[in-house]
RNA sequence: GGGCGUAUAGCUCAGCUGGGAGAGCACCUGCCUUACAAGCAGGGGGUCAUAGGUUCGAACCCUGUUACGCCCACCA
């Protein structure tokens, strides 16, 4: 011991920071390949290097760092591989081209290398920032191994597997209509298109037949791709427009002849049942005029603007078009309505722009084949979701898939390994830059301009990371990984794309468990955005109450998927809780008395408290171990925290005072002894929560050999430590000395007025009584014990209560108010009553007695019989009352 | 259109495989008792959304209904 003190009050601002420089400068989050244990790895999610530390990381990131905490004391090389992610669009758009147009430059003027420059310098200087507010949170990443999602090893990976797909002919070119994003100017997956509800129009116009009076009706929600008509398809049972089929119609403003086509994609309910089709500008359209060889007419630039085949709208913005056509077309007399129409508009994930389908050049990865693994793996437990029911989001998104487009006509991210002869335009694919063309061998070969999709590298992060494609033993040792954690909203994106990368590059499961959470959202339950101002800063909050409260305050009361409500009173009450702990280590200090500490002795003279509480902790090990072994971390937590408080702390230290202020050497020795013992499996159990409170206590109190709470043995359940008969026994006096504390102060007894306590107990109560009578001095006030095994000399001046097994009279003299004494034992009668006819109720009950298990029948006979004597005991008890009072 | 989630104390939420409803905060009463007022002791407060069903027994399992929320989807 090392006699070491703590200040009064818990301050976590004078320790959280000098605590984690410990930790690393003692290089305990590192984790290596060792034969010897068994390992657990978890790569934490890359944050974008573009961002600031949220509440969200702060739930992710604590759900991690006490998964690995929790492990890493278990004894397993547990590994927690951090990094950061390029995050392509909003790295180029938001940020650096932000800065260039401040400074009245393009980056089109720029040209790519610069651009690139300037993004890897802004990286530098930045990219970084996250990691070091990690760091308050406590996170125990192996910082040695730190990755970014564009560094050479995982731009090697990211090769790789670019090259090894295209082989084998899962990656493809094509001139496909993909989502587009005006604004960012680059193609989008569908995962990145997100669908917002919104009030829009529905025109109907009246497109002419040609050499007839008769019109065909359409109805649309974007006029402005008029232009880029080339059919108008109906539906082939559709009786109304049969006759029109093979005819043609004169295209208003434009004047250009197109068809009128059957197809059965055409609904006859909807609108009018002839729809226009312009297949450049909707994905059905153009399925549509695949189906029917139609010309496809792109009449927007890829900013969204009317182009060339526009004619007089050239140049206007698509919804400044939009309105110039309506008016045209009303002026022809061809516009016959407009409703009112609410529909789902694709907009862009990263900037909310209205995503313009867009036809184009682009890469594609197959997914059919892809996608069945993976689907097999979840169905076969080889990953499971933690909740169970993501299993459902997964195999639906997984089922529908289409192809992924991952090409984007940005510069920030890994160029794509595509080389195009100018001579004879051939494709070559290869890891290095090709000499010469492999078809012409001709040397003029360009670079594909484009890079790749951002998730393309993210999927790849749980074996990129651990030194894939070469074998090194890091990957060979860690993978797959055991736990990922993350939220739902990244399913798609993420869990998906590392399911399928990880099974075709590595034929096995990047990961067996997949631990999801929900978003922590404000007191009112909205998310938190930047947009409205909600969001709470977790690192102002770390300043104000420790990185430990708030980390508990994201554990606590919350099960895994659902989502939080952020309330500062949580944080608070975890501070308070804090403190409490922090307290109780004082008060065991204080009382350290290091000569007299015999700590061989230990076992030796353990009196009921010591070994009421030792069995007690022993089933919360149990307990929590089991809690964290299933993901449940807010249950784990709760039960951390209501043993330290309210056994430890409440009932425990209490016991304890007077022998600590006793002169008695032995059983003071064990009562230090114990809770020595208790507080430091405690602490243990906490520390994957707290982790800066735990370890500074933990210094405080232990001797050399044990230098790191952080390296301590996970406490386990340990036989030796049950003592049924004590935990019991404890039950009971608890019991008795709660009713006595009720009752005086139900009849407003000052804790400074002592008062004899006089019991009647049978057996069992009695023994267990008799060995702890100076409890009651202590924590109901008593001043004198009288422990009886048959009720005789009992004062008539008394307050009574009955317990299971005993009763117990306080004779307050004067104190004693007969009214309200009867009152109060009335309404015990009642509830006795209520009790007992609810035991007998059941009992007479023959299904119950035949179909129920026989222990319960026995139970319940019992609570009978405990209900009875205690409701004759109170009866008697109020009717010496009531006579008394006659 | 399909799928999922939620509905439990005034508020925010736990409640693991069905066997007498819990926590934190808030509220009320009494206490500065030499670890802690960021505290101690005591207390009030719930037809577990609703209607059925299964069962000896349902907050929990099944079916329907309502409200709110989320995700997916090619009715232009």
């Amino acid at each position: 011991m090392t006699g070491k003190n703590l200040d009064k009050t818990y301050n976590p601002q004078e320790f959280e920071k000098r605590i984690y420089d410990y930790w690393m400068e003692k290089d305990y989050f590192k984790a290596e390949a060792n034969d010897e244990k068994e390992p657990f790895t978890i790569v934490l999610p890359p944050p974008n290097i573009t961002g600031q530390l949220h509440m969200g990381h702060a739930l992710d990131h604590t759900l991690q760092d006490v998964l690995i905490r929790f492990k890493r004391m278990q004894g397993y090389e547990a590994l927690w591989l951090p990094g950061t992610d390029h995050a392509s669009i909003a790295t180029e758009v938001k940020v650096v081209e932000r800065i260039l147009k401040e400074e009245g430059i393009t980056k089109e003027e720029l040209g790519r290398e610069e651009f690139l420059k300037r993004a890897w310098a802004w990286k530098e200087e930045y990219g970084g920032k996250i990691v070091e507010q990690m760091k308050k949170m406590g996170n125990s990443c192996d910082w040695s191994k730190e990755r970014f999602t564009m560094d050479e090893g995982c731009n090697k990976s990211v090769t790789e597997v670019f090259v090894k797909l295209h082989e084998e002919g899962y990656i493809y070119r094509g001139n496909r209509l993909i989502n587009w994003c005006p604004d960012c100017k680059t193609s989008l997956s569908d995962a990145e298109v997100e669908h917002d509800e919104m009030n829009g129009y529905f025109w109907h116009i009246k497109y002419p037949v040609k050499d007839s009076d008769e019109f065909v009706e359409i109805a649309t929600t974007r006029p402005e791709t008029m232009l880029g008509d080339t059919a108008v398809a109906v539906n082939p049972e559709d009786e109304r427009y049969t006759h029109l089929i093979g005819k043609t119609l004169i295209l208003p403003i434009v004047n250009r002849e197109i068809p009128v086509i059957a197809d059965n994609y055409v609904d006859k309910e909807f609108g009018t049942g002839a729809v226009k089709i312009t297949p450049a500008h909707d994905p059905n359209d153009f399925e549509v005029g695949i189906r029917h060889d139609l010309e496809q007419i792109t009449v927007m630039t890829d900013e969204a603007k009317m182009n060339q085949h526009a004619g007089k709208y050239e140049g206007m913005d698509r919804y400044e078009c939009r309105k110039e056509i309506i008016k045209d077309v009303d002026e022809l007399g061809l516009l016959v309505k407009i409703k009112d129409h609410q529909h789902n508009v694709g907009v862009c994930y990263r900037c909310n722009t209205v995503v313009e389908p867009r036809l184009s050049d682009q890469w594609f990865v197959k997914m059919e084949e892809l996608a069945k693994p993976a689907i097999e793996a979840v169905k076969n437990k080889d990953m499971e979701f933690v909740p169970e029911r993501f299993d459902k989001t997964y195999f639906h998104w997984l089922e529908n898939i289409r192809d992924w487009c991952i090409s984007r006509q940005l510069w920030w991210g890994h160029r794509i390994p595509a080389y195009y002869c100018q001579d004879c335009g051939e494709i070559t694919v290869s890891n290095a830059t090709p000499d010469a063309c492999t078809k012409c061998s001709s040397k003029h070969l360009k670079q594909d301009e484009d890079v790749l999709d951002t998730w393309f590298s993210s999927a790849l992060w749980p074996f990129s990371t651990l030194g894939w494609p070469d074998n090194t033993k890091e990957l060979e040792y860690f993978y797959p990984t055991n736990v990922l954690v993350t939220g739902y909203d990244i399913i798609f994106f993420w869990v998906v794309r590392m399911m399928f990368s990880g099974l075709k590059q590595l034929g096995e499961v990047p990961f067996k468990h997949v631990f999801v959470h929900g978003l922590v959202r404000d007191s009112q339950g909205r998310k938190m955005s930047k947009s409205l101002g909600n969001g709470i800063d977790p690192l102002e909050v770390i300043d104000e109450y420790g990185a430990d409260a708030l980390r508990m305050t994201l554990i606590t009361g919350n099960s895994p998927g659902n989502d939080m409500r952020f309330y500062t009173e949580k944080v608070e009450a975890n501070r308070n809780f804090a403190n409490k702990l922090w307290n109780a280590t004082r008060f065991v200090l204080m009382n350290l008395d290091v000569e007299g500490l015999n700590k061989e002795d230990c076992k030796k003279d353990l009196t009921l408290a010591d070994k009421w509480i030792l069995s007690r902790m022993n089933t919360v090990v149990k307990e929590v171990t089991d809690n964290l072994e299933k993901f449940e971390l807010g249950m784990a937590v709760q039960k951390v925290y209501d043993f330290i408080w309210s056994e430890y702390c409440d009932w425990y230290i209490e016991l304890v005072k007077p022998r600590l202020y006793g002169e008695e050497r032995n059983t003071k020795n064990a009562a230090l002894c114990t809770l020595i013992e208790v507080l430091k499996n405690m602490l243990k159990l906490l520390h994957p929560f707290m982790p800066f409170i735990t370890e500074e206590i933990w210094q405080t109190i232990s001797n050399d050999e044990e230098e790191s709470i952080i390296i301590a043995a996970w406490p386990e359940y340990d036989e030796s430590l049950k003592f049924e008969r004590e935990e019991k026994d404890m039950e009971v006096i608890m019991n008795a000395i709660r009713s006595i504390r009720n009752i005086r102060a139900e009849m407003n007894v000052i804790p400074s007025r002592k008062a004899r306590v006089i019991m009647v107990a049978n057996e069992e109560v009695f023994e267990a009584i008799e060995k702890a009578k100076d409890y009651f001095v202590t924590l109901a006030s008593a001043s004198e014990v009288v422990l009886l095994k048959e009720k005789k000399d009992i004062p008539e001046d008394a307050i009574a209560a009955v317990i299971p097994g005993a009763e117990i009279f306080l004779p307050l003299d004067d104190l004693v108010d007969f009214e309200k004494e009867i009152e109060r034992l009335e309404k015990e009668k009642a509830k006795l009553e209520q009790e007992v006819k609810r035991v007998i109720g059941k009992l007479s009950n023959q299904g119950f007695l035949a179909k129920a298990p026989e222990s319960l029948v026995e139970e319940e006979k019992k609570k009978q019989e405990k209900y009875e004597s205690m409701l004759d005991r109170v009866v008697e008890r109020l009717e010496g009352m009531k006579n008394k009072i006659k």
